[in-house]
DNA sequence: ACTAATGATTTAAC
DNA sequence: GTTAAATCATTAGT
């Protein structure tokens, strides 16, 4: 209604008619003496005024006469054309939204992580299972990882199947309203501009609930991450022979246990693990051999034999390789070592 | 269950 | 970038 009476106000703008003459019980009697259009405009005007007043089926069959009137469509788009310059340029100007950055940004998250974009489900499975049947260690990980999968797959799941529950509800509400401003548009000034207008409205509305979904799923995605990917959580202790080529390496060096990159890279092929890996090993290894010697001082003449007894076997071959005398791994007394406790 | 050992991370310094 | 130091989180031995 109260559009209604706005229009009718902009109305009296153009054709001649004020408020007061809308309201005047009068009106209709003065324009009785203008012109054959403006009493036609005066008609229609009193009866759009007075179709709330009826029943429903009085103003169904009102407005399907309005309809038809012969004056409806240019009434309309004069009406349209008013509402245009008074409402919309009022508030219609910041239109065209710009691409969300903070969308682009969700977007781009849950793409990299795989939830969104293509499907590669079938291929994440093979490859788990690919990998349980190639690895050759029991604690290569790939039980953790492919549970990583799987409830990233789940959370996938969920998010893809929200994402349609909106964007269903989404064009649901907005046929909705366009099909009621569709019709509406039989008796108020709704411009098809208008009704784009609208839609773009709703869509924004359900893009920042979108927005919402992406940000929770970000926020899943983080947890399962951090539950899952992070190192410490799934730690495995190096196997013997790893620890021990490490040992061995620390306490033949004992005087700098810094390994250069290149022997990083060595003794992380003969380990089987990576160079950070080697680093990590020897920061903990000298932090923790520096604090209390003591402890290890065992451990260190342990290695300290073992290298010396490998370094006699390797002369021993190298000396006699053809003699048929076992090498002895006993019998050698231990080599008095005194770490120097440079660090 | 408690505790020591241990691999990884974080922080700050260089 | 590396490193020392502190700390975290898990593993393994009791």
């Amino acid at each position: 209604m109260d559009e209604q009476t706005r229009m009718l106000a902009s109305m009296g703008g153009l054709g001649g008619l004020s408020q007061a003459d809308v309201g005047d019980p009068d009106s209709v009697r003065k324009q009785q003496s203008l012109g054959q259009p403006q009493q036609d405009i005066g008609d229609i005007l009193q009866q759009i005024m007075a179709i709330t007043d009826e029943s429903l089926d009085e103003a169904q069959a009102r407005k399907h006469a309005l309809n038809c009137h012969r004056m409806k469509p240019a009434l309309f788009s004069v009406l349209c054309e008013i509402k245009e310059k008074t409402v919309l340029s009022i508030r219609g100007v910041q239109e065209e939204d710009p691409p969300d950055p903070q969308i682009m940004r969700l977007d781009n998250m849950l793409l990299a992580e795989g939830v969104s974009g293509p499907e590669k489900g079938g291929g994440s499975a093979a490859a788990a299972a690919a990998a349980a049947a190639a690895g050759g260690s029991p604690n290569d990980g790939s039980i953790e990882h492919s549970d990583y999968r799987a409830k990233l797959a789940q959370i996938r799941q969920i998010y893809h199947s929200e994402l349609e529950k909106y964007e269903q509800a989404c064009s649901e509400f907005t046929n909705h309203v366009m099909n009621l401003l569709r019709e509406q548009s039989r008796t108020r000034p709704i411009s098809p501009k208008e009704i784009e207008r609208m839609v773009a409205i709703i869509h924004r509305k359900f893009s920042s609930i979108q927005m919402q979904l992406k940000q929770s799923t970000c926020e899943a995605v983080m947890i399962l991450r951090s539950r899952f990917l992070d190192a410490r959580r799934k730690r495995r202790n190096f196997n013997k022979q790893a620890t021990e080529v490490l040992n061995e390496y620390f306490y033949s060096h004992l005087s700098n246990p810094y390994p250069s990159e290149e022997a990083k890279e060595e003794l992380a092929k003969k380990c089987a693990i990576t160079v950070s890996q080697v680093s990590n090993w020897f920061g903990n290894k000298r932090i923790r051999y520096k604090k209390n010697i003591g402890k290890f001082q065992e451990e260190a003449n342990l290695y300290a034999v073992k290298t010396a007894v490998d370094a006699a076997n390797v002369s021993a071959q190298a000396s006699q390789a053809n003699s048929p005398a076992t090498p002895n791994s006993g019998g050698y007394p231990a080599p008095c070592y005194t770490p120097d406790g440079r660090l």
